[in-house]
DNA sequence: GACAGATATCGACGTTTGTCAATCTCTGGT
DNA sequence: ACCAGAGATTGACAAACGTCGATATCTGTC
């Protein structure tokens, strides 16, 4: 009810006289607006060195990780590690901090436990 | 261990003499080939109207939803919404089932589930 | 205030993606 | 055997994406 969900188990399956099916509740489905906005946090996930920044930020518990680090465990060129970078911060699961010269990124708390709920079924 | 995961909280922050930071713990990361395997999962969770698709099928519960529904709420049409059906099965996320002239797609149990355990935090 | 170094931004390039019209394949009925 | 209709496949095209070299911006130091 809060929270966009993809899953809210309908409550029609009665109907078997439709030559095929039941038309199906298309109003309990998620509209465009939520899915646009769903498909766009699943978007900043969907990319493997993404996953691997997050996964080694998130390895530096309670630290930050400064992003000189992460070109050469990446394999993967400065400005390249930026533009993800921006990517993750936009998505809202990564923080950036500037101090001095050096930028440091950490993980949102709970940002991703909340993308997880999205995925949530109904038990 | 088993299933990777992107957070495994590291172990190491003691070390504040390098200049900007810790070398962080680049072994306890996703390698590449984990992270190639959980983005192209994420990805298929990464367009509107396959995350439109999830949920219409999803409502429908403890049924299936034939295609012949689909492309009328999702304002698509029918390749296109056929193109995505196979990414989602590719993606291990819908069973198809074909009776007769009809095809039926039916929720994968367990596999959003375990997508979801993918992004759980050491809490 | 000029300099060096860290990071962000810009522009370009090849690849991938979402969409559709056209076509193919398969199934059930006649 | 033919036909009609459901759904998958193909090919094309524009838009979006990942990557990088070049450049810009900002910060601390001399």
């Amino acid at each position: 009810m809060s929270t966009s969900s993809i899953n809210q188990a309908g409550t029609d399956t009665e109907n078997l006289s439709a030559p095929c099916c039941a038309p199906s509740a298309t109003q309990n489905a998620l509209n465009p607006e939520e899915a646009e906005l769903l498909a766009s946090r699943f978007k900043a996930l969907s990319d493997p060195s993404r996953l691997r920044i997050l996964s080694i930020v998130a390895s530096n518990k309670n630290a930050e990780t400064c992003v000189c680090d992460l070109p050469e465990p990446l394999g993967l060129k400065q400005p390249t590690v930026s533009h993800h970078l921006k990517i993750l911060v936009d998505a809202g699961l990564l923080h950036r901090e500037k101090r001095g010269v050096w930028a440091y990124y950490s993980i949102v708390p709970r940002a991703l436990e909340s993308l997880q709920s999205t995925l949530v079924f109904t038990p």
